[in-house]
DNA sequence: CACTATACATAACAGCGTTATGTATAGTGC
DNA sequence: GCACTATACATAACGCTGTTATGTATAGTG
């Protein structure tokens, strides 16, 4: 019936406004669009305003999350996995703090909740992975578990994100996940081997 | 050599913002003074402007905070304390959630950052008590294992209050405490005990 | 008691997100 | 293939924001 939506304008806009909050430009409707070539209106008929624009970059954050813990390989040890995944779950929040922030900012409101909960799924299927290879007790609650993980993990990338802890804080996450997965029950020697094993995905220094 | 400043208007209009925040109002400078008689330039005077009272908003979180802490009994058992200390701080994250939220906003900019430090500081001393009574090896990182807890305690509370996670997964909070006294060397079963009744002071219901 | 530095009200200002209005254009029914 | 219309989007105005300039009443000091 009408004009169509230029794709290529929208991701233009979530580019240029994650790219200003790397770089921490103040991100407003007319900063945003100045030298684009567009006017404000295009955030309010790609977004309907600048509520929307947020709610999009969150989505983006918990896209490239997505992203990064589906890069983690599957092994044979499903605990060395569990480890990858924190580990590659503070990558992503190093790397993209200003993201990281905004996606647990004003209460949470995503267009898919789906994708945080992904998140948690992702640890979830891996601890009962585990588990079905005798790495934990059989009675192990697999969501209990994942939250936990979940729960350390944002503590220690919401506190060095944020400034409180400084980078090399991150390496006391190996104790705290072995203390972890060692209590569900995988043998300490070979828990605390498998965890620092996944955790070499993490750089030693702040990127 | 001239008028001086009423230190009841600062507190006024600090208790007014933190009563907006709580009952979610936006928070302006227009609508932070209306009603109290005073105008803007009251919030330039005592606090140099907007960016200025968000700081001492902080500031006072941190010493709910602090108080909070320092309401928590010291007892013979540290492990308890311990225990106590993060069920505590959850508590004061749940009844603040918003005073907490800006607590870690804006890159962490305090007047003193001492007060941050201070709530480390106290998990610090109880796990020096902790290992001094023989709860856990005499190796342990009273520093690491501190930083390890509040890590997680942070993560619960601000994926509690933010929303991704309901308050019931507070509950998760136990095996995770547990299991990281116990990898510091505390007995399991005594720990598990002392962590329990620590914990008891955190409602099992939000308020 | 006169003086002056300060608290604070009033009012103006630039910049914000949003919305009303106008227009060019891409898709659709004939 | 053409008239029609719904949509994308620019332009401009609106009410609000935090901040600042200006003026004044007053509390502390020599």
């Amino acid at each position: 019936m009408a004009r169509t939506k230029d794709p290529a304008v929208r991701s233009l806009l979530l580019e240029r406004a994650a790219q200003m909050l790397r770089t921490r430009e103040p991100v407003t409707l007319r900063t945003l669009v100045a030298g684009t070539g567009v006017s404000t209106m295009a955030v309010y008929t790609y977004f309907g305003g600048l509520d929307g624009l947020w709610r999009a970059l969150r989505q983006e954050g918990f896209a490239r999350l997505a992203a990064r813990l589906a890069a983690v390989d599957t092994t044979a040890d499903a605990v060395r996995d569990l480890a990858a995944l924190g580990a590659a779950y503070l990558v992503n929040a190093v790397e993209n703090p200003d993201l990281y922030r905004i996606m647990f900012d004003a209460g949470f409101d995503l267009d898919d909740p789906g994708a945080a909960d992904e998140t948690l799924h992702s640890l979830v299927r891996t601890v009962e992975r585990a588990t079905a290879d005798g790495r934990f007790a059989a009675g192990t609650d697999p969501l209990e578990l994942a939250t936990q993980s979940w729960a350390a993990g944002h503590g220690f990338a919401s506190l060095v994100t944020a400034g409180p802890l400084p980078y090399a804080a991150l390496a006391h996450g190996v104790p705290l996940l072995t203390a972890l997965f060692t209590a569900a029950g995988d043998e300490p020697g070979r828990c605390r081997a498998s965890v620092a094993r996944g955790w070499a995905e993490l750089p030693a220094t702040a990127p």
